[in-house]
DNA sequence: GCCCTGACTCCTC
DNA sequence: AGAGGAGCCAGGG
């Protein structure tokens, strides 16, 4: 599914929990892309919190996300508003 | 089998 | 808007 995540776009680990039906599963999803190898075409750094959060201990993430397009709040938040993925269909700009 | 911990999320202060 | 606490599921000691 992470895999699916096009480039300048992220997903929740929420939001793929409850896609899969499990929207109390958001914690496994974490732990399932913890033990996820690079080079697997796995976007990993595609995937932050509900509040737009990077992992921690990988601030890398951010670099990432950031040279794909992805837009940051001063805070170092990730704009969900901007960038949220949905497979259903790209929402309206505004 | 109990207890602690964690790439999470929600509610309240 | 940042900090703290509780609920959640699975893994490891």
């Amino acid at each position: 599914m992470v895999r699916q995540i096009p480039p300048g776009k992220v997903l929740t680990y929420g939001a793929i929990a409850r896609m899969m039906g499990r929207p109390r599963h958001a914690r496994l999803v974490g732990r399932a892309l913890w033990g996820t190898p690079s080079g697997r075409g796995i976007p990993c750094h595609r995937v932050v919190n509900s509040r737009g959060g990077t992992a921690p201990g990988w601030d890398g993430q951010r670099n990432l996300l950031e040279n794909e397009g992805v837009p940051f709040h001063r805070n170092g938040r990730v704009v969900l508003e901007r960038c949220l993925w949905q497979p259903d269909g790209e929402p309206p700009d505004e």
